[in-house]
This record gives structure tokens, sequence and C-alpha cells, in this order.
DNA sequence: TATATTACTTGCACAACGCAAGTAATCTGT
DNA sequence: ACAGATTACTTGCGTTGTGCAAGTAATATA
């Protein structure tokens, strides 16, 4: 399982299994914006391939960081969910946001990203609720969509 | 310069920046372990080539994230150094450090990644007390590596 | 029973990566 | 002063990964 590790240095282990453009943004569709399906995914607006999320979504479900189910009431869909290891990703993904919207993003006003980071704690701990009780609301703060 | 994003997403750009498997370990290397100059990147453990560490360089310098100035006592040395943007991924390190420690790395003991975990704040204060000073000796924790 | 939906796979062109080798500028030892 | 070493790259080339379009199998709906 950690055979092939290029270092024993855990940042380096990590960036082998989500350093890429993808497999994040996955992540926070299931953290944040209550994704579920293969399509939901592939309507996220950022334009992944089929192949490509197929490829991520293998990849993260050997990693162990989600899980896939078949919908009950429709054996078609496949329902995705983070794991436990999944949803510890949250913090990176919070200060991921957090540089993004100070350093290169316009779109998130600086009011916004600064509450954000004043009440990180927070808004973790909300993160951990949804996941805990299946909420897939999309995630808003005050009212807004923390992504916008 | 934020023409031709994929989305408006904070994560998404960040990842368009960040997201592969080198950039950030360059970063880790400048902020952690005092490494300045292109031959102390090469021989850093996890084995990148020549030609994709000098295309990383160029995309860092290009981001603003690092800067290289000439040394004064021998022009042929390039020392690189983090900008404040730079330094502001400091967080974004650490979480990698602290899930993959947790969930990934045999190397570093659970102790170890729990103290980090606890003293946050410390540990983020120091690494950016380093950069101010631009002290460049290896980080330690408790006079341990806090890589391995 | 025909059509739609979901979650993929396949084929192909192109870009990125990884290794080995080479190069230009500068420094160091004699 | 000159040979050899050092630093920071670049270039060539074969392999791997990515992105797009099209196709497919299983299941659901009208």
């Amino acid at each position: 399982m950690n055979s092939n590790r290029r270092s024993a240095c855990p940042v380096s282990t990590s960036l082998e299994i989500l350093g890429d453009r993808w497999s994040l943004l996955i992540v926070r569709d299931l953290m944040i914006r209550g994704f579920r399906t293969f399509k939901d995914f592939l309507e996220s607006g950022e334009g992944i391939a089929t192949n490509i999320l197929a490829s991520r979504l293998k990849g993260l479900k050997a990693s162990g960081i989600i899980k896939a189910e078949i919908e009950a009431t429709d054996q078609r869909r496949l329902n995705y969910r983070l794991t436990k290891k999944g949803i510890d990703l949250a913090p990176v993904l919070l200060e991921l946001l957090i540089w993004g919207a100070r350093h290169e993003s316009s779109a998130v006003p600086c009011a916004r990203s600064r509450r954000i980071e004043k009440n990180r704690e927070k808004f973790l701990a909300e993160v951990r609720r949804r996941w805990r009780e299946r909420d897939a609301t999309p995630l808003q703060v005050k009212g807004r969509w923390i992504w916008k």
C-alpha cells in the first residue's frame, strides 16, 4: 500500500494522491455542494471529461477517500460519498479556499473570505455535521454560496 | 491574469496553479527545509527531473509565489525565496501534512503529528518568523524533522 | 416496447512528463 | 592563466496522461 512512495514525507504522500487538477475538486463537490452522482460532477462547471472523471473517482475510491453505493430506488445511480478519511480533507480545502480568495480570486469578496477565515472552526464543524447527518444541501454562509 | 479560468471558485483557481505533484513540494522545501537553489531542490529526495523543476520554478515565479535573486558572492547561484503570497501557503501545507500523517504516513509518529496539530498556530507563527528573518535552518519540532 | 437516463469505456490526437545528454556562465585550484 | 568543476538550466526523444467525441450496457420511464 505505501510501497513505491517517492518519499516518506506526508506532504509528498498526500500530493501523490491528491496532486492533480481534479481530485480535490471532486472532494469539494461532495463536501460543499452536496453532489453525489457521476452526472452531478460532470455538470459542476469546470468541464471535466467523462474518462478523466471516471479515472479520478476510481483513484479516490482506491485511496479510501470516497465510497460508492447503489441507490436503492434507482439501480442505475451510484451515490458517491466521502469516507472519514475524505471528510478529514476539509481543512485542506478550506485553506485552499482562503488562499485562493485572498490572492487569486476576484469572485469572493474580501469581506466574505475574511469572515470564513475568522470562523474557521465553526465552518469546519458545520461541514462535519453535514457529513455525519448526510445533509446534501449546498453549503451557504450567510445565505451566499461560499465558492462564488 | 485571471482570464481563461475554468471557474470562479477559489479552490479551482488555487488548484489550477498548484494542482500537480511538484509545485507544493518546492514550496515545502523553501518553507520548511530552508532550500534555496536549483541544486537543493534536485537533491530533495523525491527525484524531480531538471526540466520539470525548471518549468515549475518558472510557473511559481509567474504566479508570484516565489522570486529569484542572484547571490552576491557567487554569480552562478540563483537564490529562490517565497513571496508573501508564497508564505501564505503555510496553512495549506500544514493541513496536507496533518492529513498525510494521520491517514497515509507511517513515517510520522502519531504523537508528533498530534502535537503539530495541537500547536497549529505556534507552528505557523514559527514558519512566518523564519520567513521574515530569512532563517534558513531546516525546521525542527522538539529536535526532530517534522517531515520524517 | 421505444426512448431516455446513468455511468461509464474506447479510440485517437495532442500535450505533459521523465530520463539522458548537452550547454553556457561562472568559480576554484594550481 | 588555464583546466576542470559547479550551477542552472535546455534539448531530444520515448512514454504516459489528458481532452474530446463517440459508443455501450444496464436500468428506468412513457
